[in-house]
RNA sequence: GUGGCUGUAGCUCACCAGGUAGAGCACCGGAUUGUGACUCCGGAGGUAGCGGGUUCAAGACCCGUCAGCCACCCCA
């Protein structure tokens, strides 16, 4: 018999796992409804060309690590390797973008990359789009947004802001210009890497880890140096703002981004609790990529967060979460089953927001007892012998010091509404 | 795509010049017959990732393959 496993890079979140990821999204939704953010959700798979020409064709994304193939008309299909370009293709078809949009999606991408800690072949993005509004007012909503999330999920202490301004595409070809320049006299320093990206896309050289390149990019030409007056003072606008919102960040000159239709702002938030993969969330401003797919010119801005790395990090922080049963139905037989059936049921009717856990299967008390503990109930309801004769039911706190009790079948709603209130507000 | 490490019960791990596997936790049952947690007793559970090779004999050695981890790379 073959067995199976699932393939590399492919990984089940396991019933263990979901509570935590469960608090995650609600808190997402409620932060992103909070500020006004609309849920669209997207098809996984698109047409190749769309993120070709938005993520750039010599990209890693695109030159190596995407999920293409052709379907059964031939066509060339790629399973999306990151959200923003769907998001901007649906605006464009739907013309979402004549009022300021402001969306948000949650789902699994691809990429084809080596799997090591939060690092996946299939793994899950929230990401945030806000399209329409030009003024760094919004790149400081994004930010802010973030941190509010952050701020819900106890991560916030663990992670940091890096900003930096790589301008509009007329400032990074001066500047790529020069750049070049500045490193083609110093090739024999550069790593591997680095000579090869000279030509294709010599801004990621600023990122590389390699001593040798880092030390010829002390002398290099500056980035910023190559902005127009307008977008530094952009650009300084947004940093005030986040300096009234007391949201630390670090300047970080040398931050590019691995996605070609970024603009001015681009962001990081970074821990170090992660190991290599470092980074939680990205984004910045793309200007230019509702125009690109045929849009009227709309500015746009928006990020994206790694939820199995933002899961790790709040692992890593020990934040778990837990919804333990609240009651657990424990009968003596399957007389005392048929009488607790119906009684149950309207229980369940009565009160929709409890977790009431029937016991199944049958099983001495002690066993049934034990699985009730187990579970987590706070009170077993127990219907033996006697209670099925004299239509009560008996009610045994499992935590805490109280006596179990037997009542009448009919006080059991107004009993439970009341051990309820006392046990919320103790 | 490159380099390194790893893969034994559900989980965490151990054993062993190579002689057909153990512990803790978890699980199931019991300790005078309607009551959990602690304790005690008992039990079930593994063809040692998979395939091949060497050997009288392999989980232990070799090869391949699959998967995980770490770093590079990349990015969320």
């Amino acid at each position: 018999m073959t067995t199976y496993q699932a393939i590399r890079g492919m990984v089940d979140i396991l019933p263990e796992q979901t509570p935590l990821w469960q608090s995650m999204e609600t808190a997402a939704l409620e932060v992103l409804s909070g500020y006004g953010y609309a849920e669209i959700r997207l098809p996984i798979i698109e047409a190749t060309g769309l993120f070709a020409r938005s993520i750039g064709e010599v990209t890693d994304i695109v030159e190596k690590e995407m999920y293409t193939f052709d379907d059964r008309s031939e066509k060339s299909m790629t399973l999306r390797p990151e959200g923003t370009a769907g998001c901007v293709r649906a605006v464009v078809q739907h013309n979402l973008a004549i009022t300021p949009q402001k969306l948000w999606y949650i789902g699994p991408m691809f990429r084809y990359e080596r799997p090591q800690k939060g690092r996946q072949r299939q793994f899950h993005q929230l990401g945030v789009e806000a399209f329409g509004v030009a003024t760094p007012d919004q790149d400081a909503e994004l930010i802010a947004l973030c941190r509010q999330l952050w701020r819900r999920l106890g991560v916030d202490d663990a992670l940091t802001l890096e900003i930096n301004c790589i301008g509009d595409s007329a400032d990074r070809s001066k500047y790529r210009e020069a750049l070049v320049a500045y490193l083609s006299e110093h090739r024999e320093s550069l790593d591997a890497d680095s000579q090869r990206r000279l030509e294709s896309n010599p801004l990621r050289i600023l990122d590389s880890k390699d001593p040798g390149t880092q030390a010829v990019l002390e002398g290099a030409p500056s980035l910023p140096d190559y902005l127009d007056a307008a977008t530094r003072e952009e650009f300084e606008t947004l940093l005030q703002y986040l300096a009234e919102l007391d949201i630390a960040y670090t300047v970080n000159p040398r931050l590019v981004r691995g996605l070609d239709y970024y603009n001015k702002t681009v962001f990081e938030w970074t821990t170090t609790l992660l190991g290599a993969q470092s980074t939680v969330c990205g984004g910045g401003r793309y200007d230019g990529l509702v125009a690109l797919f045929g849009g009227k010119q709309t500015p746009a801005a928006g990020f994206a967060v790694g939820l199995e790395r933002l899961i790790l990090l709040m692992q890593a922080l020990d934040i778990t979460v837990s919804h333990p049963v609240d009651l657990y139905v424990i009968t003596a037989d399957t007389a005392a089953l048929a009488h607790a059936l119906p009684r149950i049921d309207a229980l369940r009717g009565e009160f929709p927001e409890l977790e009431i856990v029937q016991h199944l299967g049958g099983g001495s008390f002690k066993s049934q007892f034990k699985r009730a503990d187990k579970s987590g109930a706070s009170l077993a309801l127990i219907y033996g012998e006697a209670e099925l004769a004299a239509n009560t039911v008996t009610l045994k706190p499992l935590r805490g010091e109280n006596e179990q009790r037997t009542i009448a079948d009919a006080e059991l709603v107004s009993f439970l509404s009341e051990y309820l209130n006392e046990v919320d507000s103790a």
